[in-house]
DNA sequence: AATGCTTACAACCGCCCCTGT
DNA sequence: GACAGGGGCGGTTGTAAGCAT
């Protein structure tokens, strides 16, 4: 096995991202060891896979927690302990990690300053606490440019493919001020994505030795199959060669 | 305005579990 | 049953942004 000789690490940029949602929409995900190499990244396979679980992946929401959100946790932490995957399965749209960072930084308090209010005083159950749905305002702007997600789920990678392109969709390292002028380029980064996409694909598996590329493949076409309806005609332009 | 402190959260690390051989 | 590899999970860290002094 070939060691990578460098795997960056920290903030994922804008064209990081880009390279992970073409890849991952286009090939579906097979292999997340294998995948950055295919994919133009050099990043880990578990890096890949946090920054799609937790933050690229449709359909997920990302802060503004609801009073009843905060409750459930509330309830499930008290019953289930900190098995945050087992509590974010019964949130829908919320990764555990956006649950266990909103735990840690706001509910522990809440909790621990609520537990000893009602030990003592049972009416400044709010303390120096806002309300949190009040508080998470100031989350208002991540929440407008994920908030296209929040609709439901059935929308799925056809809009994915739409949000993908659209760059409000980047808070990290990009700047969330960029001018709706500024979308024209942005589309036209994507467009190079795609261009370098299809040369990345003369790399794909089938060309490497040792890995079962059939299996891959029908990995991939089953994924097709499965997914095709949710592509916009825009990425017509990708058309897989192979099919 | 400069500095220090706090908060929020993205990302990494290490461990564990599951599955295939 | 033993082993290896991949993936998932929870704890922790790093750091940018906001706030207070």
């Amino acid at each position: 096995m070939v060691r990578q000789p460098y795997l960056k690490k920290g903030s994922w940029s804008r064209d990081e991202d880009q390279k992970l949602i073409a890849y991952i929409t286009r090939y579906g995900i097979w292999n997340w060891n294998e995948m950055p190499r295919f994919a133009g990244l050099q990043r880990s396979g578990k890096s890949c896979r946090l920054r799609w679980v937790n933050y690229l992946r449709p359909n997920i929401r990302r802060g503004n927690f609801s009073r009843e959100e905060e409750e459930t946790i509330i309830h499930l932490q008290k019953t289930l302990g900190n098995r945050w995957s087992a509590i974010a399965a019964r949130l829908p749209q919320r990764t555990d990690n956006d649950i266990k960072n909103y735990w840690n930084s706001r509910l522990k308090k809440r909790v621990i300053v609520e537990n000893n209010n009602s030990a003592s005083s049972p009416t400044e159950t709010k303390s120096k606490t806002k309300s949190s749905v009040e508080e998470n305002s100031s989350d208002a702007d991540s929440s407008m440019m994920l908030g296209i997600f929040l609709d439901s789920d059935t929308r799925g990678m056809h809009d994915f493919a739409e949000i993908a392109a659209d760059t409000t969709f980047f808070p990290s390292g990009s700047d969330p001020s960029v001018a709706v002028d500024d979308h024209y380029s942005m589309a036209m980064d994507n467009y190079l994505v795609s261009y370098w996409e299809i040369l990345s694909f003369l790399e794909q598996p089938q060309m490497i030795e040792g890995l079962d590329c059939e299996a891959i493949s029908q990995n991939s076409q089953q994924w097709h199959s499965h997914h095709q309806q949710y592509y916009d005609p825009l990425h017509d332009f990708w058309v897989n060669p192979l099919i």
